[in-house]
Order: C-alpha cells, then sequence, then structure tokens
DNA sequence: TCCCGTAAGGATATAACATAACAGCTGCTG
DNA sequence: CAGCAGCTGTTATGTTATATCCTTACGGGA
C-alpha cells in the first residue's frame, strides 16, 4: 500500500545531504546533523521555533534562536531545505542539486508539505516575467489546498 | 514618457473599492478608508507596523496592532488588498474582482510590486497539482528579482 | 421605549518569528 | 606560533501577528 505522500526516507534523506557535503567540501558538523536529523523525522514542515525546541531537548539545555536560524541558514543556502513563506516554516528540500524552485503543495489539514518540479511551468514563467521586463531571480510558487490523502 | 511600473492612479483605485463595497453592501468605514489611503499612496508594499506608525500619526495618537490586522483582514477577505508573504507586505490589488490569484513581481532594488494575471499559468498550476491528486484553494506565486526600471 | 444582537473598534498583553552584536573556541596555514 | 576563518554561544532586541476582554454605535423587534 502506498501513500500518497512521497514517503521521503528520512536516512536516504540526510544520507544524500552528507554525501553531498563530503562532495562539496561543506562541514557537517553535529549541531547540522542534529538539526538534520529532527527536520527530516517530522512529517510536516516545522517552524524555527519548533526546532529550537526539539534541539533544546535533545541537548538538554536551552539553544537560542540564532543557533537554529544560522544553522537553517547554511542548509537553505545550499538547497538542502526550503522554506515555506506562507508558513514561515522549514522542510527537507527533496530534490538535492537543482535549485529549489520547485511548487510546494501545503495541505491545510494535515499540514504537510510536497514539492513537486515541473519544467513546463518553471518556463511559463519566466516567459510571463520576461514580457513584464522583469528578471527573477528567486521564484516561490505555494498551493494551499486539500492534499490527496485527506480529500479521501 | 510612460513607466515601466502599473503607474495605480491612488485615487482611481480607492473609488473603485468604494464602488465594489456599496454594491455589496460592504462598510467602509473611517478607519478602513484611511488605511486604503495609506495603502494607496504608498509606491511600494507596506507592513502591517508601517501603517500603524502612518496611522498614529494620521490620527495622533497611538493605534495597536489589532486595529490595523483587523482592517487588512477586512481587505484581503474581500480582495482589495493582497499580502506578499515572502516580505510580510500588503499592497493594493490592482485587478478587483477577480480572485486575487495573479503573479506578483517583487523588485529587489526599488522595493515595488506589480501584479500580472496569467490564465495560462493559472491552468498550468492547477493541472500540475491535479497529476498530485491535490486540490488547491489558494495560491500564491512571487518572482523576486530585477523590475524594468532598475534593470535599466 | 427598552432590550438585545451584531459589527466595529479600543486597549492590554503576549505569542511567534527573526536578527544584531559580540565573545569564545578550534583548526588550519603561513 | 601568529593570525585568520569558520562555527557556536550568549545576550539583547527587533519585527510580525494574535488572544482576550471591553466599549461603542446602530438597527430591529417585543
Amino acid at each position: 500500500m502506498k501513500s500518497g505522500h512521497a514517503e521521503r526516507d528520512p536516512v536516504r534523506w540526510q544520507e544524500q545531504v552528507e554525501s553531498v557535503c563530503a562532495g562539496q567540501g561543506l562541514h557537517l558538523t553535529p549541531l547540522r546533523r542534529r538539526v538534520l536529523t529532527i527536520l527530516s523525522e517530522s512529517s510536516a514542515p516545522l517552524g524555527a521555533y519548533a526546532i529550537i525546541d526539539q534541539l533544546s531537548r535533545l541537548e538538554g539545555k536551552p539553544i537560542a534562536p540564532p543557533t537554529v536560524y544560522r544553522t537553517l541558514d547554511f542548509f537553505l543556502d545550499h538547497g538542502f531545505v526550503y522554506k515555506i513563506e506562507s508558513r514561515n516554516a522549514y522542510a527537507p528540500c527533496e530534490h538535492l542539486g537543482h535549485a529549489h524552485h520547485g511548487v510546494l503543495l501545503l495541505c491545510d489539514k494535515c499540514g504537510r508539505s510536497d514539492e513537486i518540479e515541473d519544467m513546463g511551468l518553471d518556463r511559463l514563467l519566466q516567459a510571463t516575467a520576461a514580457r513584464a521586463g522583469f528578471a527573477p531571480h528567486r521564484q516561490m510558487v505555494e498551493l494551499v489546498g486539500l492534499c490527496r490523502d485527506c480529500a479521501a
């Protein structure tokens, strides 16, 4: 029985990140690794303060916001994580390697986020922007609604 | 000489909102009217607290956040204003009447926001979502980059 | 007239999200 | 070993948004 969700494997995802880091000489420190685990094990995107809480519990001492925001910045910069602007939340990027400009499907009911790529859409967006004389360097496409599972 | 920007006429926009309100029996109170004016006269989208500041100056007394957030909610509910999620800012919706699901072009340099409609894009988004079994009821498409004027 | 319901706004407090600024540590490299 | 870069800790603060309760204004029906 297959779920409607992408069924990301947390372990596999983390291994991929590890291998990309190794390949690019990026430092995957213990702190970063822990945040990675927290993110990957969550079924839904997490807010920064949810990460702070979990991390504080893990470490047994309070972790201050800047620590987590810096870690998130590192992941965002390298495309391992994306930010969901309409929710102020962060989620593992399933398509490592590509610039992360997918379409986000955000379920109202279960809170999950799914990311899909669509070259046709990207081209159309680019063309639409170009027609307005606009040169985009970042795009956000977020759809809020009901996912397959929750609609059923 | 025509600007690259939509050159929205603040007065005209406000009149349109007035007429829609009249037509739908919506109450355009003095407070709402003042917020409308503040929004329409700004060249770039405003954050809620910028509105609070301006409104407080206009009224000669401090205005509390809930007052402005309620007013914004009213405008958002009726599609007079849209929220720019990636900036936490609010701007007049130039296409009254349509559900406001346009593409937002956000200039990094001058801070302005432009809204364009694209039926083709909407259809493609809808189709893409449907293929994933997703039923969207709200969409956000934001492109960040350089507008025509600033690129020149 | 009196009462009541509803919509709008005021006031206080607090929650939630994010960053500035500086200090310390570690490991590399000249 | 000196000096620098990268990472983390710490304190404080800035920014955005909501919960809660109270008051006012207005319209409709007993």
